[in-house]
DNA sequence: CGGTGTTTTCAGTAAATACTGAAAACACAG
DNA sequence: CTGTGTTTTCAGTATTTACTGAAAACACCG
């Protein structure tokens, strides 16, 4: 009998550590289609299915990769937000959690993807017009319009991602889905 | 007065022409940071500025690449639908031009990242789920409950995108902003 | 059919990106 | 200050990704 709810117990955590691997495997999949680095995704899904906080050895060791890549990507993590380190008081070694709302994740997300993409392009939409700005050839034309729209666009996309990730709450999107079409 | 109006229009092309390089080369950094293959963001980049559609020389001679890497991300952009590719009747040459408008730009990679990315996650979260289902550790609970929150979220998400891009009309969204916060 | 202009493919190579591991810097306790 | 545990850095290297260019395939013409 106990034997046998040993060799369950034993069953069910190959499961848990299966469907755990497959998760942190396609997330790093994902994440590399998104433009992020596949180890920082991959530590991320880690940090976000990890009841506890981690050390940079236990991250290490559950990734199979080395010190350097495991604290890069750390680092890289809390400077996004999306982990904070915490320092247990009379220990020395640095553990690492996720924030796990999944709503505030998406805020995070999309504020820093706002700050460092968005914003950008828009500078450089604005310097493009600029330089053109009185030219009066048709290709010039072309080129006006097109980069404006392209600005007034991602001014919009700016506007409605500032207002969702500002409301800090996931009922007010629920909400909206009923009003659209 | 010949000669000058001939400076001026020399000077003025000069302008256009650096405007449009720095539109093509920021577009291609910007692509790239979210994925996309910087020579195919700069393609894109390229067709969209340029009032008529171009052949697969020109795209080669303007941006300084390959045949190969031309044709193939040109057939790329055929595939995400942002590129049509035009055949003159009489020419041989196949043309390619970009849908001008934003909005169906917009909607048409909404689709895409739907399709390519949001909905094959959806399913791996699912899987995941279905594979934890019943064990009742509390760490297969932390896994369930993230992954649950996750897919969740991501259904939500596919379904605000499918509702806001079918709605072809760039007037929606600015009018749910008014009743964002 | 052979000739001509065009597109497609892909092996080989180049460039970009990510990772390793070991050394240096740091921080603290004794 | 010295020893010990920990974090940080980064030159060198590996891996991935993207590109080239030439050859093959294709499509049409006379």
């Amino acid at each position: 009998m106990e034997a046998g709810n040993e060799r369950e117990r034993t069953a069910d955590e190959a499961q848990l550590e299966s469907a755990r691997d497959e998760f942190v495997t396609q997330w790093g999949a994902i994440g590399s289609a998104w433009g992020i680095n596949r180890t920082m995704a991959q530590i991320h899904a880690l940090l976000l299915i990890t009841p506890r906080a981690l050390t940079t050895d236990e991250v290490m060791e559950e990734l199979k990769i080395s010190r350097g890549n495991a604290h890069m990507n750390l680092r890289e993590l809390v400077g996004w937000g999306l982990v904070r380190s915490v320092v247990r008081k009379g220990e020395r070694k640095e553990y690492f959690e996720a924030e796990k709302d999944v709503w505030k994740m998406f805020c995070i997300i999309v504020r820093e993807r706002k700050r460092r993409e968005i914003r950008p392009a828009i500078g450089v939409l604005k310097d493009c017009i600029e330089r053109v700005e009185g030219l009066k050839s048709s290709e010039a034309q072309t080129f006006m319009r097109q980069t404006k729209a392209l600005c007034e666009f991602m001014e919009m996309a700016d506007g409605v991602l500032s207002k969702v990730a500002r409301s800090e709450q996931s009922s007010v999107v629920p909400w909206a889905l009923k009003f659209l079409k």
